[in-house]
DNA sequence: TGCTTAGTTCGGTAAATTACGAACTAAACA
DNA sequence: TGTTTAGTTCGTAATTTACCGAACTAAGCA
């Protein structure tokens, strides 16, 4: 396989990526491709005069996206001495924050659950017995359930990640 | 504590529920409140008319947000003999579907990642070995492992809902 | 047959998002 | 001191989203 071929493929990778970048992390199309790039460029990383040629986009929008990556947590950057280039990276702990943002999502949704139960269990000790359809509780405690699980399940691999990062 | 207050809590959790279901499931602002009234409901449902007033809103708007939260599978509705009204009701199945949709989204970043892996491999075989700096695939290999765990324990837990649901 | 109920469809619009270009800055270098 | 490199800031244009109202339909009823 040629330069040009995996020039072609990168291009078509980092387009693929960048759609599921940009569902999964709620980002602007070019912010999507900018992460998108760098995780296909690896720990050499891109500058931002790379970004601004290989997705053919301004500087100005370049330049406000890789703000909003850096402090979105998303990339990081790293210098060489006597060059005053910033060489951009994906945020090496990435997928950590990602786990972190999972279980304080699921337990934002438990006090939602919660507080939701809380009100349901007034309206049934208001309503006189079987006047209306009261409320059934079971669906809320199920789903409180599944995301206890859940969290720990997730948080039990953060647990392994983390040790292991550690360890090197 | 009486009927107004019991009424303005609603308002309350609706309002919350609904910037939360807005932000997870992507969903427009009305779309979710929409949802969150139904959460807060429960199973005797609410019809047209009922979110048309108390969500301040139009017909048209409340009509298009019902047949799209439809076809997503988030509501459903039933009906009475002798009465004209949908009574729409969130999809009791919700969060099976949603776990459903968790597991595609992994599996789909999955083949992602190895399709970049691949494109990888091929540069680390090209490059005349020191010329350039070459591509670690340890953290593809490490998020891939996360994923599969992933997967596996909230298929794991869908499994347990599905059955315990089968029994009932 | 006309009226009411329960909704749908369509065209339009206000607001938000996304990206752009031109002018600017700050550091290094020659 | 002027020039180049590496970016930033700000006003704006183009899309997209989210919602609305008016006109319409389809079923039931009087």
């Amino acid at each position: 396989m040629n330069q040009e071929e995996l020039e072609e493929t990168k291009k078509l990778l980092i387009e693929r990526l960048g759609v599921h970048i940009e569902c999964k992390d709620q980002l602007a199309p070019l912010a999507a491709r900018i992460l998108a790039t760098l995780v296909l460029t690896g720990k050499k990383g891109a500058t931002f005069e790379d970004l601004v040629t290989g997705l053919q986009a301004s500087k100005s929008t370049i330049s406000t996206h890789l703000n909003t990556l850096q402090s979105n947590k998303n990339i990081t950057y790293y210098t060489v001495c006597g060059d005053r280039k910033k060489y951009f990276i994906t945020n090496p702990d990435g997928f950590i924050i990602n786990l972190d943002k999972m279980i304080t999502t699921w337990e934002k949704e438990k006090q939602l659950h919660l507080q939701v139960m809380e009100y349901k269990q007034k309206i049934n000790d208001d309503s006189n017995s079987a006047e209306d359809r009261v409320f059934d509780l079971e669906f809320h405690k199920d789903y409180m359930n599944y995301l206890d699980q859940a969290t720990s399940s997730i948080k039990n691999i953060r647990q392994k990640l983390v040790s292991k990062t550690n360890l090197e």
